[in-house]
DNA sequence: GTCTATATTTTGATAGAC
DNA sequence: GTCTATCAAAATATAGAC
């Protein structure tokens, strides 16, 4: 797939655009953006950016789709999620807090029923809690879990711990060390019974 | 403490706005509500809004610490949190989704650096920590939960999971129970060694 | 305490030239 | 593909009458 070719000029600035509305969204949140001001970053006038993407939504869609790509090896991602992945991806987080506060918000929002957002982020969940159960049962089936865990709700209960330590971390990062207390987590819950 | 004397109508006009307020913020979000959309829902106009509250972030703000205060008894609230207090309010949330909304996306606002609701979220969960960690410590002392545990990390571990699963049952309110997966937590935890 | 009226900004989006 | 110019709608906040 070569970038060579009439519209390569078109590609590397979307490229350029998706990156500097990541930044400012994490910054600042959807409705603290305008568009004008992406577009300033950009190096362009706001309707030069809306020939890109023809709505402020168009754009934020874009963007929250290029986040997950972020998060490591696209393909890795999304075929080998497991529990040592969750954990892992925490402790990176640790050194993009406009990531975090990406996700942190983004997600919240979504909460509103007439979000765009909302299909995005309830699809997301439904496969990350798929990925960890799945996960844990087969370390169940290694003998390296336990067999008194529910897999469907310790999934759930270990996804909703990294947001919840995320969240906790963004507002007073010297005190919550989200790394370690996931790992606190899962170690006491591999070893009830 | 009566509710007569010539500041009666104003006080009872302030509350009226907060409440309306309260709904509306956990509706939408702070910045997608209107001052004029508050004050018309209270039967004002915006100029007359403002006389009780002059900038829409002092509003905000006083939306916000009210929303406690809502959480039961205050007294009690303030007083004698514990393990079970956390796990009984996740319980009694999955009845308000506006309120449990509004936290969600108020806290995650308040992520933002220059966010005036920062210092009242971080200082909240400071208190909640300290206020879960020594119960668990009580707990400990008689013997319903394990001396394995760090009380500091469980407290932590523990206000998370609530959050992130508030999050979670927000966006998919039939797949996800919020309380029988706080109560899995807390028993994995109490049987861990 | 509440109103009408208005000042001032800022926003998302479009039209049309180059 | 990018610009200038512009629109229409919304927002917060204030001034001053009653």
């Amino acid at each position: 797939m070569s970038a060579r070719g009439p519209y390569a000029k078109g590609i590397a600035k979307r490229e350029q655009i998706l990156e500097i509305a990541l930044d400012l969204f994490a910054q600042k949140g959807y409705d603290r953006v305008s568009v004008r001001e992406i577009a300033r970053e950009s190096g362009l006038s706001q309707a030069g950016l809306l020939h890109h993407f023809s709505t402020k939504e168009e754009l934020f869609l874009e963007v929250l789709r290029r986040r997950d790509d972020r998060d490591g090896d696209p393909v890795e991602h999304r075929h080998i999620h497991s529990v040592e992945h969750l954990i892992g991806a925490v402790e990176r987080n640790a050194s993009e807090p406009g990531l975090v506060r990406l996700f942190v918000s983004m997600s919240a929002e979504s909460t509103d029923e007439a979000s765009l957002a909302r299909e995005f982020f309830v699809s997301r969940y439904q496969w990350l809690r798929d990925e960890v159960a799945t996960d844990i049962r087969k370390l169940q089936a290694s003998g390296e879990a336990p067999e008194s865990l529910d897999p469907d709700a310790v999934a759930s209960i270990l996804i909703a711990a990294a947001d919840g330590l995320q969240l906790q971390w963004l507002l007073d990062k010297d005190t919550v060390d989200m790394g370690v207390l996931m790992t606190t987590l899962w170690d006491s819950l591999r070893q009830s019974h």
